[in-house]
DNA sequence: CTGAAAGCGCTTACAG
DNA sequence: CTGAAAGCGCTTACAG
C-alpha cells in the first residue's frame, strides 16, 4: 500500500560495488570505458533490482526528454485521430512519447505551448486551426530553438517547418471530376465561411471556382450555399437547392459530413443519388465508404501528414547542425465511388 | 537561430536582489513568508524576464509532474477519441497534461506503462483491450503507489480503480427493445468471438441471450452470426441471414459499424429497414445518426468514462490519505431512432 | 521575514 | 579503466 521508494542508480552502484559514474557509463553504453567484468556486474545489478532511470533527472541534465509535444484543436473532430495516430506511431518507433494538448483558441494555444515548453518537449507538432491567424507564439517556440512543425496552418514564414495540403486543389479535383462527367450546372455546399471562418472552407470554395472557370463554366451564385462542415448544414442545403427553379445536377460538398447530410436531404425529397444528382465530398471520412451510395470524395493525407511531421521534428531534434525548416506539400487524391455518375448517362446512349 | 538559454530562478533572484529560496517561496505562493515589498520585486522580476519554471527540475524535487499517463489501443478506433477527449478536458481543467501511448499487445502495454512510470506520470489511465487477459503489469503500477484506473478492462481485483459499463446490459437493452416491438424471431450479429476474441463481443451476445430467455423466446442458432465489429462483417451477415428459409424480422448487431454494414447488405437485396427488418446497433458511433435510416442503438458512456477516470485518478493524486480504489459502473442508454419499428405495425392495425 | 545549505537522481568532464 | 566532484534547476527544512 505504501509507496515503494524507486530504485536509483545509487542502489545499483552499491550492489555492483562500483561508483555512480561507472554505472551511468555502462548503462548508457559509453563503450571503451568499463571492463567486461565491471560491465557485467553493473548490468546484473541493474537487472536484479529492476532499475529504471528517472527520466526527470536524466532530462534535467541532458536537456532531452524523449517527448514530443502535440497541440491539436479537438481529438473528436474528424481528421485529428488519424493525424495523432500517425504521429504516435513514428514517435514510439523512435522511442519518443507524445504529450497531447487540446486548444480551442489562440489563448489556449499559447498556454498549451507554454506547458509543452515548461515540460521540455524535445519538439512540437502543431495542428490547431483556430480562426485567429495570429501565430507569434509558434515563432516564439522556434526562436527558443525547439523544433516545431505546423500541419496545415497558413503561415507566411520560413522560420518553422510546415506540412500542408492544398485545399484549393481539394475543391478543384472534386469539381473537375464532376465536370468531366458532363455536369455543367454544379453547386457547392461550402464549409464555415462566416464569423469563425475556416480557411479550408475558403480554399475549397476557391478550388471550386477555379475548376469552373478553367472549364469556362459559369457559377450560379444561388448554387453556392454556406454550410458548417457538419451533417446538418448539408441537409439544410439540400432543401434550399431543391427549392430553386433549376437545381444543380451535381454538387461538391466541402466535407463528407455535409455530403452525407446533403444526400439525406435529397432522399427526404425523393431525389436520387447519383441518378438525379451527383454528389462529391471531401476528406474521406471513415463513414464515406459505408454510406449509401458510397461517397466520391477527395482524400486528404492526414495519416501521412502526422507521420511526416513526426519524422521532420525528430530529424531536427537528432541531427546536428539543425537542418533548416522544411515546407512540404502533400498530394490529395480523388476517390471515385458511387455517389457521382455521368450526366444523363443512360439517356445519352440512345 | 542559436538556442537561447532559458531564464532560471537564479536570474530572477539576481534581478530582484533576493535569494533563490525567496523567489521560490513567492512564486509558489507560500504566504506569510515574504514581505509585500519583496514579493512585488520578485513578481516584477519574474514577469520582466518572462520566467517559467523548469518542470523537470521541479518534478525531480516534488515528485509531482502534473502529467497523467494514458494507454489506449489505437486512437483511430471507434470510442477512443471520445474517451481521450473526456480525459484531456478534465486533466487540463486541473492543470494536468496528458502523456499518450498506444499499445496493441500485452508487451507493448507493459512497455508503455514502464515509459509512463519512468517519466513519472502522477497517475495513469488505462484503456487498452488486448485479447490477453494478463494484467499483472497493471497491478505492478498500483503497487508502486501510482494511482491507476482501468476503463472497461475486466479485472478481478480491488487493488486498482475501475470504470466499467455493462456490455451484457448493452446486448440486453437492445434485444429487449426489439422484443418490446413485438419481434420474436430475432437474430444477432456478434462481434469478434474467435481467436483474438473480444470480451465485449462475448458479453453483448450474452445480453442478447439473456433478454431472449427472460422473454421466454427461443434463440435460433442459425440467426446468430459471428462478425468482426466492422462494416463488412455486418454486410456479409445480411447475405447469410437472407439465405435462410425464414430470416429474422429483427436483428441486434453488436456494433453500429456492423449494423450499418448489415443494413447496406439488406438494401443490396432489396430488403427494407425497418419495414422488412428492424436493426439495432450498439455504441452510438458518430455515423449512427446520419445513416439512413438513423440507427437505433445502445449508447455507451465513453466521454463520461474518460471524465470520471480522470477525476478519480486526480482525486487519488491530490487527496491524502490516498482514497481506496473505486469501481464504478456507468449506465448505458437505449437510443430509439428509425431503424427499428413494431413488427407488422401497419398491418396489425386492421 | 530572508538566506545558506542540502538534496532530488542523474550525467559529464576531469583526475588518477 | 574507475571514481570524486560539479552541476542540471528547482524546493524545502532549518537557522537566524
Amino acid at each position: 500500500m505504501s509507496a515503494v521508494r524507486p530504485v536509483t542508480i545509487r542502489d545499483v552502484a552499491r550492489i555492483a560495488g562500483v561508483s555512480l559514474s561507472t554505472v551511468s557509463q555502462v548503462l548508457n553504453g559509453h563503450h571503451g570505458y568499463a571492463s567486461a567484468d565491471t560491465r557485467d556486474r553493473v548490468l546484473a545489478a541493474a537487472r536484479e533490482l529492476n532499475y529504471r532511470p528517472n527520466a526527470l533527472a536524466r532530462g534535467l541534465v541532458t536537456s532531452r526528454t524523449g517527448t514530443l509535444g502535440l497541440v491539436i484543436t479537438d481529438i473528436t473532430r474528424t481528421l485529428f485521430p488519424k493525424v495523432v495516430a500517425g504521429i504516435e506511431q513514428v514517435a514510439s518507433q523512435h522511442g519518443y512519447s507524445v504529450l497531447l494538448t487540446c486548444a480551442g483558441s489562440a489563448d489556449r494555444e499559447r498556454a498549451a505551448l507554454d506547458t509543452l515548453l515548461d515540460k521540455r518537449a524535445d519538439g512540437i507538432i502543431f495542428m490547431s486551426n483556430t480562426t485567429e491567424a495570429e501565430s507569434g507564439h509558434l515563432l516564439m517556440v522556434a526562436q527558443q530553438g525547439v523544433p516545431i512543425v505546423a500541419i496545415n496552418r497558413p503561415l507566411d514564414t520560413t522560420a518553422l517547418s510546415q506540412i500542408v495540403w492544398d485545399d484549393v486543389e481539394v475543391g478543384r479535383r472534386a469539381t473537375e471530376h464532376l465536370i468531366s462527367l458532363g455536369h455543367r450546372r454544379i453547386g457547392h455546399v461550402a464549409g464555415t465561411l462566416a464569423a469563425p471562418r475556416r480557411l479550408s472552407a475558403v480554399n475549397r470554395l476557391a478550388g471550386f471556382r477555379l475548376a469552373m472557370a478553367e472549364a469556362g463554366l459559369p457559377v450560379d451564385e444561388r448554387l453556392v450555399i454556406e454550410g458548417d462542415f457538419q451533417h446538418d448544414g448539408g441537409f439544410e442545403a439540400a432543401r434550399r437547392l431543391l427549392d430553386l427553379d433549376q437545381p444543380p445536377t451535381a454538387v461538391f460538398a466541402a466535407s463528407d459530413s455535409m455530403a452525407v447530410g446533403f444526400i439525406n436531404g435529397l432522399h427526404r425529397h425523393r431525389v436520387r443519388v447519383p441518378d438525379d444528382v451527383s454528389v462529391a465530398g471531401a476528406n474521406d471520412d471513415s463513414c464515406a465508404v459505408y454510406v449509401e451510395p458510397p461517397l466520391t470524395t477527395v482524400r486528404v493525407p492526414v495519416a501521412a501528414a502526422g507521420r511526416r511531421a513526426a519524422e521532420i521534428v525528430l530529424a531536427a531534434i537528432t541531427t546536428r547542425p539543425t537542418p533548416p525548416p522544411i515546407r512540404e506539400t502533400l498530394a490529395v487524391d480523388l476517390l471515385v465511388r458511387r455517389s457521382t455518375q455521368r450526366l444523363d448517362s443512360p439517356v445519352s446512349l440512345c
